[in-house]
DNA sequence: CCTCTCGTGTATACGCTGTATACATTTGAT
DNA sequence: ATCAAATGTATACAGCGTATACACGAGAGG
């Protein structure tokens, strides 16, 4: 099991040191970890590589568990900053975004587990930005906290998927689509089930959206219908219509709503067709 | 590696044995890991409980890791019925949290990985289950599956979240409270981070909201959001009173409104009764 | 009834993993 | 110069998944 005194000290107060360096150790296991995954790591290659024996590893390291947190706080640092957007969505979107591209570049980051992780300085950096930005939504601190924990977690499970399956797309040679292209076998069972069956006929499945992209904004939406909920959006009640300018009451999630009846809809529908 | 055609083959088409049975080590496999995590299955474990040698497994099963699809397969059988709710809302809603307790009777389909999993019979069930009641909703078919997609991803994630802490506290007899209370070496660097501070000193951390629930609503509030948008404007408009006929604004969720009135769902109420 | 094949279970062994232990060498401070 | 601490090495153990070769019993065909 890890030790997470030992892991703290590793993390928040390295020195330097000659010869074989945690550095070196840890920059090696990174350099494996990128290139097959978690499961390429072995302390016998990592020795291997740097030309040292297995067990002079464990002068530097007290096991490969406090090793994979050094791993993981390293290449935290290596995030680059995100520019600052126009208004919290757009930020956290960025965000999102460089958050599923460094995932990425560090398929691995995935695989390692995730409960009692000792986050590092690299790690504490990030979540201080995250915080601060969703704070700008003016949510209580309670709601701020849990915001970020949402969408750190969404982005993982996206990434989760994506990584995972271009880790097996490169790991047998098999793409994702001739993979399930060649389970007829499954598919011939699949004909009793309507609902499934109605959907793919309908092609659900011809052009199937984004799993992450769809995910974000639907994640985005709920975090907005909140933020609009909890921090009484004045824009709520003084909604007015587009067309007529009439007052409009907002809908249940405190989305304001456009128009203020099917008329005012049409018309302007009619309008922007000309 | 996998033989997805085998696994299909064994999911799909079990026949029955003497003696050793594929059953039968499932069923020692699937008890281990609920003991245990997946970390506690091994072929010469299953092997030993059942009083054979660890090579007769593999005349039965032919890896490990067609054994793990066998197992979540047999597992995902259990899943009990949801009874039927008011509202796709309401019914997601339900099965999230079933899938949630799910998820803690067996925490190790969790740790299982999930890209190019041949699902199984029951997996299969389950996931018409969910297209059913999700196409409720009026949304198009590739959104319909991104819907169902995304809120199984947001379970797992959730699941994984809660289930790995359980999983630690079970294996190390350490509390959540206790390890994180204990990091103070890990607390005396983080002075410096002044939102991370301030949100900590403004009790953001006392009572932290939990994060399936908070995450679920944000998620369906972002559900519910594009289905208004998608569907909702047009229905709305259209849904007329069962009783008097008068035209009814639709609920919040998109889903037409039955009567106009309060006065006349009673009378509605009263005819049915008698 | 004999034989022969096939399904099933066993025994042994290989290469891989993380790491405990005991020993050797180098280095820095006194 | 000496001595202790830091660093690197060698060997070994227990565990893992599984390839291979062999043994045994039941059922089928002649």
């Amino acid at each position: 099991m890890v030790d997470p005194e030992r892991s703290t000290e590793l993390l928040w107060g390295r020195r330097p040191g000659r010869g074989l360096t945690l550095e070196r150790i840890v920059r090696t296991a990174i350099e494996l970890a990128d290139a097959g995954g978690l499961a390429a790591v072995s302390m016998r290659r990592i020795a291997e590589r740097l030309g040292f024996t297995t067990m002079a590893l464990y002068r530097h390291v007290p096991g490969k568990a406090e090793l994979i947190d050094l791993m993981r706080d390293e290449v935290i640092g290596e995030a680059e900053e995100i520019r600052p957007q126009e208004g919290w969505r757009a930020e956290v979107e960025a965000w999102a975004r460089a958050q599923l591209a460094f995932y990425r570049r560090h398929p691995w980051m995935i695989e390692s587990p995730g409960a009692r992780r000792v986050p590092g300085p690299n790690a504490v950096a990030a979540f201080e930005w995250a915080l601060e930005t969703v704070s700008r939504t003016g949510l209580p601190p309670t709601e701020v906290v849990a915001v970020v924990t949402m969408v750190g977690t969404f982005v993982e499970s996206a990434a989760r998927q994506v990584v995972e399956t271009e880790l097996a797309e490169r790991r047998t040679g098999v793409s994702e689509q001739e993979w399930w292209g060649a389970r007829d076998s499954l598919y011939a069972h699949l004909d009793r089930y309507p609902t499934l069956n109605r959907i793919y006929l309908d092609g659900g499945y011809d052009a199937p959206l984004d799993p992450f992209e769809f995910g974000l904004q639907r994640v985005l939406d709920g975090i907005e219908v909140l933020v609009r909920d909890e921090t009484g959006d004045e824009r709520r009640d003084e909604s007015r219509c587009v067309v007529c300018g009439e007052a409009v009451a907002a809908a249940a999630t405190g989305r304001p709503r456009d128009y203020c009846s099917r008329a005012c809809r049409q018309r302007a529908y009619r309008k922007r067709k000309g």
